[in-house]
DNA sequence: AGCACGCCGACT
DNA sequence: GTCGGCGTGCTC
């Protein structure tokens, strides 16, 4: 009798379901059921084919394979299985699950954030043509399927997905796509159109029939015409015997021969060229190269560095500006690098200058790649292919880089921890790569450095209760003297519209003497723009954006007013649209009302500006810089952007314009981040030789910051601001989330945020601040509310509001009025 | 994130 | 009378 079922046994084959994530931010994971014949192709970490929605499918990642069949509905099957390998490790699987918890949002999001487009497929998907491959496939070995597409896109250049399937007639396209895209035919369009150009680099080779020695020489005794290409060829194999190989472009400049002249030699079937497409990234020589030896108190500080890392997993290094950190950090990287260990070593954004990835190039070589958002697509799959290789061993990056997938991570270094730009703002997630780089360590048991010259108050915290170790540089390299700092007293200055003065006397004198001595000088100003506000002389009345709620900013130079929260650019106005009066007066001044003071001030000195619209281009930043370097400017006005790792040896003098703005914030973090900031802008005067010179106009010259900042005492301001925290249960005393409620009409937010909180209020009441509206209380047209509770370190109680929040939110969702009330948790704000 | 379904205002 | 606005719910 069994016999007769033996075809149909449910036990031997139970059906197999997969978790997958897909790279929309949905709340929950979906599960496909696996088709008999896939089974054996799935594993956790490889890419399907699924179809979710109505006729869309996407390339997701299968999280975990499991037997459990869902009770509540019928899974579809799974198309295809588009991966032989994992694309992620189990491990990464881990930290983006880490990361979707901590930081409350789900695990398509992080994949979102993780994963380089060209892993990401969707029905959606444009697929560009790879010009640079031209009309001729055939040494691309394509099958017909392949074939067809290839020809499909060379003559329209771009495909959706959706072609492709009507193009072959099939509904499994995905493998298809996918060899295309391995075989460099096409690649996946990104909204940042990068021009794609696959760089090729022409080498140059000695035809066979002269590779002997003999013969060679026989050629060369016969030679009775164009000495020129006889000097070339000999230039030639001069480079053949030093470099081994022998590039085009390397050839003509050293030799100072034409191309006429090489094109001479190939016709004479001496030589002949190959066109070879080069790694998008740097190809340096791999050795290690580090030229310097350390100060005894460095090598002090690296011993105890060392010393700290046998019981802790993370240490922070606090060395004040120019002490030596970034030596410290060569010679741990050198230490895991010869352990056959990666390195991750981490800085803000604006900080990964061609200054600092130059400087680490020539310890490291071709063991250092670089990852940041201004490469393409294409550079980043290279560089997420060589990372998982184990080809790269040394990644400097920014944010972002904590997602590349490491193989055998020893180290993370996090300079300028303190940086607010490790906390990404908007898109979820809502991550700061610094701690979430701590727990990617300790997946693989690697240490995590910290390092700062004015380290976050959560990491000093730390450091002070043994939770991290501690090790500091208290010393400048060659002992230059910390800058001197003295206050300028604002007030004291007349201004006929009793405006702030933009530059004092006393400034004005300093920056005259130090250019004399010919020095340079920078001015901080964290506001950029020309004016924040034009306010009609006789009402008062202030043009404001449209979409929000904020007043807009006047920028001279395109002659436009802008909103700094949404983007929009309007006409300027001349007229007063509350009274009719055409005189309007200028409240304020950013950098660009700077630069053109100075310039009327010193006609003849050279001054450049430094800020998000000076610096556009992908290279600007840079740019500027080194003529900075070069000294080929005296004064340089910047916003943020001239705080953050660079060195300058001629700085004499830094002015801070406008302390007030600074220290002036309603927030519970304006000390620290006024603290910081002023500490690290005066970190640029005086490097080298002289004591430089910090000047602070202010108006509140009675502001405890002040005063510390002059001192250069980080410990007395750390002491100060902790017993701030403490006294208000603010961080690091306590854990925060803030949620933002969203909406488009303002009482239903307001509605809304006051029902959560009342909902809280049993569990969470002494812990709540709020709601209350945010300063900017509109933006795009959306108004806002927050909500932040401060929760006490006890064990669990993160966890548990975490959940009631979830909770929370779903059942304000089911009331009918909050519906589409956008609810956005941040955990760990800053 | 898409996309369909459905309920209300301004047009042929 | 319909076309189409977007608020709402659902997708394995």
């Amino acid at each position: 009798m069994d016999s007769l079922f033996t075809d149909i046994d449910p036990s031997s084959t139970p059906t197999h379901f997969v978790e997958v994530l897909i790279p929309l931010a949905l709340p929950k994971n979906f599960t496909w059921k696996v088709p008999p014949e896939l089974v054996s192709a799935v594993q956790p970490g490889v890419r399907v084919e699924v179809v979710f929605g109505k006729n869309k499918k996407y390339a997701g990642i299968v999280k975990r394979v499991h037997q459990e069949a869902p009770a509540s509905f019928d899974p579809k099957p799974i198309l295809n299985v588009l991966d032989d390998a994992p694309i992620v490790f189990l491990q990464e699987l881990a930290f983006w699950e880490w990361i979707a918890d901590y930081y409350m949002c789900s695990e398509g999001e992080v994949m979102q954030a993780a994963l380089p487009t060209h892993f990401k497929l969707s029905s959606e998907t444009i697929l560009l043509f790879n010009e640079t491959i031209g009309e001729d496939f055939s040494h691309l070995d394509l099958d017909d399927e392949e074939f067809l597409v290839a020809e499909a896109l060379l003559l329209r250049k771009e495909l959706k997905l959706l072609e492709v399937q009507q193009i072959l007639d099939a509904t499994h396209v995905y493998p298809v796509i996918k060899r295309l895209l391995e075989k460099q035919v096409c690649f996946v369009w990104e909204e940042l159109k990068h021009t794609y150009k696959e760089k090729k680099e022409t080498y140059v080779h000695l035809q066979p029939q002269f590779q002997q020695e003999e013969q060679l020489a026989e050629l060369m005794n016969s030679w009775s015409r164009a000495p020129k290409q006889l000097e070339l060829l000999l230039a030639y194999l001069h480079l053949l015997k030093t470099e081994g190989e022998v590039k085009q472009s390397e050839l003509l400049k050293k030799s100072g021969a034409s191309s006429a002249q090489l094109k001479g030699l190939i016709e004479k079937n001496v030589l002949w060229t190959e066109s070879r497409s080069v790694d998008r990234l740097a190809t340096l020589p791999k050795n290690i190269q580090i030229p310097f030896t350390l100060s005894e108190q460095q090598e002090t500080a690296l011993h105890s560095i060392r010393e700290q890392f046998n019981h802790k997993q993370v240490c922070l290094l606090r060395g004040i500006t120019s002490s030596g950190k970034t030596l410290l950090y060569t010679k741990l990287m050198e230490e895991m690098l010869l352990q056959g260990k990666q390195v991750l070593y981490m800085l803000p954004e604006i900080a990964l200058t061609a200054q600092v990835i130059r400087r680490l190039q020539s310890y490291f070589g071709g063991y250092i790649v670089i990852y940041h958002s201004k490469f393409n697509s294409s550079e980043r799959l290279e560089l997420w292919n060589k990372v998982k290789s184990g080809e790269a061993r040394i990644i400097l990056g920014a944010r972002s880089a904590i997602f590349l997938p490491f193989r055998e991570l020893g180290l993370v270094i996090c300079d300028e921890e303190h940086d607010p730009s490790y906390k990404q703002q908007d898109p979820a997630p809502r991550y700061n790569a610094r701690d979430a780089a701590i727990y990617l360590a300790s997946l693989f048991n690697a240490r995590v450095l910290l390092g700062s010259a004015t380290p976050s108050l959560e990491s000093w915290f730390n450091a002070m209760h043994g939770k991290y170790g501690l090790v500091e540089l208290s010393q400048r390299y060659g002992d230059i003297q910390l800058p001197e700092i003295q206050l300028v007293d604002t007030k004291l200055v007349y201004t006929p519209d009793r405006s702030k003065p933009i530059i004092t006397p006393q400034l004005q004198e300093a920056i005259e003497l130090a250019i004399q001595q010919n020095k340079q000088v920078i001015l901080f100003q964290n506001r950029r723009g020309y004016s924040p506000y034009q306010v009609c002389q006789t009402c008062g009345w202030i043009p404001h954006c449209k979409n929000c709620d904020v007043s807009l900013t006047f920028h001279k130079i395109q002659n436009k007013l802008v909103c700094h929260y949404c983007g929009t650019s309007y006409p300027t106005v001349s007229v007063c649209e509350a009274c009719g009066n055409h005189q309007f007066t200028q409240q304020n001044f950013g950098t660009e009302r700077i630069e053109e003071t100075l310039q009327e001030l010193f006609p003849k000195a050279r001054i450049a500006r430094m800020d998000v619209d000076a610096v556009k281009g992908k290279h600007a930043h840079d740019a500027l810089i080194q003529l900075f370097e070069q000294h080929r400017l005296d004064i340089l006005v910047g916003t943020q952007m001239v705080v953050k790792g660079l060195d300058f040896d001629k700085v004499a003098l830094v002015g801070i314009l406008d302390a007030d703005a600074i220290l002036g914030f309603a927030d519970f973090r304006v000390n620290e981040r006024g603290f910081q900031l002023m500490e690290q802008v005066s970190g640029r005067a005086g490097r080298k030789g002289a004591q430089g010179l910090v000047l602070i106009q202010v108006r509140n010259l009675q502001h405890p910051v002040l005063l510390l900042v002059q001192q250069h005492d980080y410990k007395a301001f750390a002491e100060f601001e902790l017993n701030n925290r403490h006294q208000f249960g603010y961080p690091p005393f306590s854990r925060m989330i803030q949620l933002s409620f969203r909406h488009k009409d303002q009482n239903t937010v307001r509605q809304a945020a006051h029902q959560m909180a009342n909902w809280l209020n049993p569990h969470f009441g002494q812990y709540l601040v709020g709601p209350a509206a945010p300063v900017v209380n509109r933006v795009r047209n959306q108004y806002r509310m927050e909500l932040v509770i401060k929760l006490p370190k006890e064990a669990g109680l993160l966890q548990h509001c975490k959940e009631q929040i979830e909770l929370l939110t779903a059942h304000l969702h089911q009331q009918p009025p909050f519906k589409s009330v956008t609810v956005i948790p941040d955990v760990d704000p800053l």
